[in-house]
Order: C-alpha cells, then structure tokens, then sequence
DNA sequence: TGCTATTATGGGAGCGCTCCCATGAAGTGA
DNA sequence: TCACTTCATGGGAGCGCTCCCATAATAGCA
C-alpha cells in the first residue's frame, strides 16, 4: 500500500527525479515544483522505500550495536540501559536506526556474517568488555567502519569512546590510601574485561606510587555482579585489610552484604569504594563512595562519532576519553589514624 | 568488495537463477550443481545482500522493538534488559534481527513514520507499558503486524503475550489477608501504565472477595521507582496499615527504606509484598514476598509468535498470557493473629 | 519410435530508488 | 543576433535480488 516516488510524480505532474532532488533537498529544483511535490508527498504520507533507497546508494542509515551475551552480568546493572539509550538518543537526533545483536555465543559465527555481509548497516558500536572478541578481528578485516566503547590497550588503530579506567581506579585508591587505610583491597573484575583488568592496573598503580607493592592476598577476581562480590568479600575476610576498592558497584553492594553477615560495619571497620555510581548507590545504608562514568554520554558520542566516521571516512582512529567523576559518600570513612 | 549473485555464478559456471535457487533451497537443482555452487559461495564467502532481497520480495526479516520511553524509569530495574534478552535470543533462533527504537517523545511523530513506512521492517513488538500510545494507534490504521508485550484491556483486537496481573496481584493480596493482615494498602503503579491499573484492579478483587471495601486511604500512587515507593510509603505511614502490596519491586525496595527510616520493623511491625522478583528482592534483609513473571519468556514468544504471524497472516488476534508464581519469602511475615 | 510429463537451467522483467547524461529554456555578453 | 553558460527537468541505466516463463535435456509410456 505504500506510496512510490512515480506515484508522487505522477500526480504532482513531475518526473520521478524531480520528486527524487526534492526529497533529497537538491538545490536546483524549481521553489514552485519543489512546494507542489512536497504537499503531494505530504499528502500521500510518502516515506521513501529503505530497501530500495539503500540498493541504489549503499547506505543504510543504520548502524550496528553489538553486545557480547557472555558478559550477561553486565545486563543486570544499568550500564546497557543506560549506553543503549545514549546512542539511541544520539541516533534519533541523526536520523539513523539502531539495529541491536546481543551476540549469544551458539550464534555467534551467524552473527558475525550477518553483521558484516549483507549490507544491513554502515557501521557498528562494539560494546565489547572483552579483550579479546572473535567480532573485533572480524570488523577489522572486512573494514567496516566500527567503534568501541571501552578502549582496547593492544591494539592503537581502532576508534574508541572510553574512561580512563586505570587513571579513575588509580585516584579512588589513592583516595583510600591518602585516608590512612594501610591495608586497601580490591575486589577486581573479570581480567578477561578491559573494564576488569585496567582498574586492577589503577589500584596497582596507586599502591607503587605511595611505595606499596601489591599484595596477591589483598586480590581478589569476581565477576562485576552483586552475587561475586559477596563471595569475594567472604574470601578476602581473613586477610583483614581496612578498606577495599571494588571494581563495580554492583559488586561493592555484594560486598557490603558480606560485611554485614561478618557483623562488620562499614566505614568504621572496614572502608568501601566502588565504581559506577549506579542509581543505587546513593541510597545505601552507608552510601557508597564511588567513581561516576558518564554512561549515557559514552553512547551518544560512540554514536556519533560513527556516523561522523561512516560519513568523512578517514584513516586516523577516533579515541575519545571522557572523565570520571568521584563520588565520596559515607562508605569510605574518614582516616582512622591521620 | 561484497559478492553478488552474478559472480558466483560466472565463477561456478551456472547462472544466476541456479544460484539463487541454491541459496534458496529450492529443490529442482541437480546435486552436483548444488553442489558446486555451494563451495564456491562458500569460498567466497558470500552473503545475499539483504537490501536487495528485501527491494525483490518485499520482506526484511527484521522485527523492530519499540519501547515508548517516557518510562524511562522501567530502564533502571531489569525489566527491560530482560525482555530485549527474550527477543533477541527468539530472534537469532529464527534468523531475523531486532531494530531497536526507544520512542522519545520529542522524535516520536518521526519515529512512528520510520517504523510504520519504509519498509524497514516485517512487523513490530510494542513494549508499551502505556494505556494509550500514539504508535498503537498508527500501527493498527497501518495494518502491519505487531504484537504487544503487556495487554491492552480496551482492545481485544489486539495480539499480547502478557501475564495475568490482575490475577497475581488478587492472589498476593489474598494470601496477605488470609496471613490476616486486616488494613491492607497498596503502592500502586502510574494507572496510565496498564500494569500499573491491572495490579491495582487485582488489589481490590481481592479485597471485595473477601467483603471488605477498598479505603481510598490505603491507596497511593507511585511511579514503579524505588525513589516513588519511599515516598509513597512515607505517605502511607500515617494509615497504619498492617501490610502494603507494593506493585513493583523497586517500589518495595523504597518502601522498605522508608520503614527503616521509620524504625519500623518487616515484617514485625508491617509486612510487604512486592512484584517482579527482581534478583535483588532474593538479597534483601528481609528476603521479599514478591510475584515471579517469565519476563524473558515473554520475550522470546513475543518474537516467535511475531514472526510466525508474519508468515501466516491470520485475522485472529494472539493472546497468550503466561502463569506467574507468588514467591512467598520473609517479608510478608506469618499471620499476627490467625 | 514418437509423443507427452518431468526435471534442470537460463534469461528477462521488475522491486523503488539514485545518479548521470541529455535536453530545452532562460539568461549573459559581445 | 549568435554562441555560451546556467538552470530546471526528464529519461535511462543500474544497484542485487527474486520470480515467472521459456527452453533444453531427460525420462516415461504406449
């Protein structure tokens, strides 16, 4: 039932080019023509053919957004909500779709085709926490235009939106330090994550400055939900350290509970950062001290940066670093001994 | 640097028809040919281009998801997250692929024209949390498949998968007036939200069932987040109520919040009921009485009920409504006096 | 052996659009 | 007035695919 341009042409008395420039704003087209054309599409509620309009040019005007299912834990805290609406919104404003794979791994060779071949979309957002993911290798030898969210320290051709993970974790534990906690902990993310491993660097960092050397002990790998970080705080107990940095707030409210079953209390025997700044956080009981990210802005510039990037193609890779924010709220105490 | 049709055959030494009978299945091919075609697509990788096919059968296998967000709120609890997770994977299980729209409200006339025309997509899954949305209406003068995730109560031409709120809610306050709580409140959700009208319409069955006449006094309004159940309960303190059916579990998290704040005890001194069973209601202190509903479920069999009513057009609406489990945990107490 | 079903394949048209080139009208300067 | 540019428009080709129809090769049967 849907109207074609020959349609549009033949009752505005026009040929189908002139009802074409007139759609796509080309300057020679008459102001009288130009009206005419524009009512009677106007009328006939005309909205060019996607599939049609794509063939002819090679753009689709619909860009890719892929998240890797393995890191499911992910979905449980809003980071994706809150990165999926930043580059809807960022799309809506600039007339792109989004079209949306969460790469399940018994899919995942499907995926990658469908991605990639096809022509189904001019470029694609990565939002990949993986270090390594099979997709990246993929996007890279076909040459589509791509994008990160989250840098990826192995490789400095790709684009990127990040936050600078290692320099925000190393300021939250020096924070903890510069209190006076001797013993800092860190309940650290999945290293196979570059969220995960690049904050385990910030907090190793900010030891060495202060001329600590990381504690193996004082170490401990959980899975950025809230389930891993209590188990993580049940295993990082016996070594009593006075204050943890824990690599997601999700985590760090696991932790909490864990601390709260030991019949320890927060911050006054045990200091606790996290990093996020979830809606949660805030309402804890303490309120968590924390690193904010602006999620939802990283998503609207991936977007459009890739727009921008599918349309001035250019060889440099676009690296975008945002910065963070720290959120001192209750649970990171005050230094006991200063 | 995509491959066409055509070069697969010169390559294979048949024609094009041959080729795309092969990729099509269909079964007047002779083996070898097949055969022969299949290894060369094979080696070079071919992919159909889909704007093409889509411009030649008038079809895209793409579904797109629309969810209105003026509730943005639903975005912070894991509802969605869970939902886009049920789609997806019924999705990649069918070979189509999801185009995502977060209808904003400032694009939402232009939004509804790139989903309804242009072809882009074979039908539509409307998460719609609202009583009346413009998209819905567009969608049925459009005549183009769709199916709701959520019930429409005014319209029963109208495809859904959805759980029995009403009915779930009956039950959870049924079993809160059996434990026999006698004041008996409720936190609803916004009655423009259909969930938000259902719960609240179950809340009072069950009270007339049991000849009791629900007290306008009992009953407050929230926005389904955790800030609008603290609120909502703080309202609600001055009512005394024995026991508060929360229509959301973010809510309930809040409303628990406020009790402590009160130095309240639950359930000791008040019981709640919440609904969603969020993973965070398991963790809570006290553990929360909640409504379990197969939210990802209702993904999955809204996409495949989607897709199957694509390919077989059929006048009669779908409607599936799927079982929910009350799962009684700590906070709705034992019976005072019973 | 000749005739009709059956099977395997090729080629043309067309999906709705864009883009290039051709054409005619109008405007410019000598 | 005549070349010469500029502007507005029309028409053809082609994007890569599917689908229909034609045709050639083979099989089936009297």
């Amino acid at each position: 039932m849907s109207t074609t341009l020959e349609e549009i042409a033949k009752q505005a008395g026009v040929s189908r080019s002139t009802v074409s420039r007139v759609m796509n704003d080309h300057p020679s087209v008459d102001q009288d023509t130009r009206a005419r054309v524009r009512s009677v599409a106007e009328r006939l509620n005309y909205q060019p053919n996607v599939a049609a309009r794509s063939l002819a040019v090679g753009r689709t005007n619909v860009i890719g957004l892929v998240i890797p299912m393995g890191v499911s834990a992910l979905f449980t805290d809003p980071y994706f909500p809150l990165l999926i609406q930043g580059i809807t919104s960022a799309c809506n404003a600039n007339e792109h779709s989004v079209m949306l794979w969460l790469a399940e791994p018994e899919y995942e060779r499907r995926t990658i085709r469908q991605v990639l071949q096809g022509g189904l979309i001019d470029g694609v957002i990565l939002a990949s926490a993986l270090m390594e993911d099979p997709m990246l290798e993929a996007l890279q030898r076909r040459g589509l235009p791509f994008i990160m969210v989250g840098r990826l320290p192995s490789d400095n051709q790709i684009s990127y939106v990040d936050v600078d993970n290692v320099n925000s974790a190393r300021e939250m534990v020096s924070y903890l330090l510069r209190l006076g906690h001797r013993r800092v902990a860190t309940i650290a993310g999945p290293t196979n994550m570059i969220a995960g491993s690049d904050r385990l660097e910030g907090y190793r960092l900010a030891l060495r400055n202060r001329g600590l050397t990381p504690d193996p002990a004082l170490i401990v790998e959980a899975d950025f939900t809230e389930e891993g970080g209590y188990v993580a705080m049940q295993r990082l107990l016996p070594q009593a350290p006075n204050a943890v940095f824990v690599a997601s707030d999700a985590m760090a409210i696991g932790a909490m509970r864990a601390l709260r079953e030991a019949g320890l209390r927060v911050p006054d025997d045990i200091a606790i950062a996290g990093f996020d700044d979830i809606p949660m956080s805030a309402r804890m009981e303490p309120t968590l001290t924390t690193v904010r990210q602006p999620i939802q802005r990283m998503g609207s510039l991936a977007a459009e940066t890739l727009i921008d990037m599918i349309s001035h193609p250019h060889p440099q890779p676009r690296r975008i670093i945002l910065p963070t924010e720290l959120v001192i709220r209750e649970s990171s105490g005050f230094a006991p001994n200063r």
